[in-house]
DNA sequence: TAGCATAAAGTAATAAAGCGCTATCTTAGA
DNA sequence: TCTAAGATAGCGCTTTATTACTTTATGCTA
């Protein structure tokens, strides 16, 4: 049987994110057209109009799915771990994961953060943000409860350095244009970051 | 005396670095165009051309400025330091008070590191941010060596979660679009760094 | 020191290329 | 057979860069 031509719009639009999310790998999100999503599709340009009412609607169809999968991890992280401390440990190692997985993800999202104006895209980054923000928080409050962080540790700055963690390995990674960095030195910066929060052993 | 409409190619260059930086403040650098920066500076577009073979060439001079001042403020806090720990944070803190002057820094640097291709600018952002990190080991290996830092620590996992922590604080002001954030939550960020790093009391 | 020549800075218009998007026709597949 | 996916072609707009012309500042000479 040969390929299918004609997909559904259904399928269509899930290979459209995919291209996008692939295209991040190794593009600024910024410079991507719709010319060249086609072309990784092998569709013509103006066939993705078809199934999108603009490239702002790509975006966010993008973004969706992208927040969709971190979330989904985030949680299926959470569940399979015994301490809150270990559930935050499976939750940065998921996420860093993911990111393997596809490496397009980081530069994606900092793209979107870059835009002032706002989008519809950029508004759901800010609520897919949040949300992971006030994820890690609530583990972070559930582990002093249960006393394996230091009493006094403030959560809000404990919650800025886990994200500041994630996004210097990131950085580390864009500078090399290699995401095995990341993976590499994944377990040292979360140690480091533990120590910086646990409760001295008594 | 009226003002001079005619500046020498030298102030006008500079003139030009200036608006690229303040316009990064509230745009996305990708977006800006050599006919807005000519808008600013009350010139024609093609004007710009007279001072710059291309487009790139002024992204050029912007990094080279940013680099330059970035580097002249950490020594000078550095050296008006005691400890290699106190010349640490006076370095951090002479980088946040950087970015409150030009809000525009840090979409400016990411903006680069977001292009995969190798512009000279984009290099010259990976040089930057190379000499940064020497400086900032530099710091942490002459604390470890004074015991002010415990003695296992990793000095490129210290020196990774310093990058991040700036870049955390960035990433939430990016998401609530005002920069004096990033100076009202830094004492606080840097006091969990220190207490991930330094030596635990006697 | 007035006047002028000249080099450099700036203007205005436009070329060339690429962008998102659409209207119209063609074809695959249930 | 008929509907929805895709192809084709092109429109209107924006962007970088160039060109031909004009204005400004300055140093030199009489």
């Amino acid at each position: 049987m040969p390929p299918k031509t004609h997909l559904t719009a259904e399928q269509r639009r899930e290979k459209t994110v995919a291209a996008v999310v692939d295209l991040c790998a190794n593009e600024d999100p910024a410079s991507i057209t719709t010319t060249e999503i086609a072309k990784r599709m092998k569709v013509t340009q103006g066939a993705l109009f078809r199934h999108f009412v603009s490239k702002d609607a790509i975006w966010e169809s993008v973004i969706g799915w992208v927040a969709k999968q971190i979330m989904k991890r985030l949680e299926r992280a959470k569940n399979d771990a015994a301490t809150p401390l270990e559930a935050l440990k499976a939750m940065f190692f998921a996420h860093i994961e993911f990111i393997r997985e596809r490496p397009g993800i980081p530069r994606l999202l900092l793209g979107q953060l870059q835009h002032s104006r706002s989008t519809p895209a950029r508004l759901m980054v800010r609520q897919l943000l949040s949300e992971y923000r006030k994820s890690v928080e609530k583990q972070l409050i559930s582990a002093q409860l249960d006393g394996e962080l230091r009493k006094d540790l403030n959560i809000e700055m404990a919650a800025t350095q886990y994200i500041g963690m994630i996004q210097g390995l990131v950085i580390q990674s864009l500078l090399t244009g290699d995401m095995q960095y990341i993976v590499d030195q994944a377990p040292g910066a979360f140690e480091v970051f533990c120590q910086g929060i646990c409760a001295p052993p008594e």
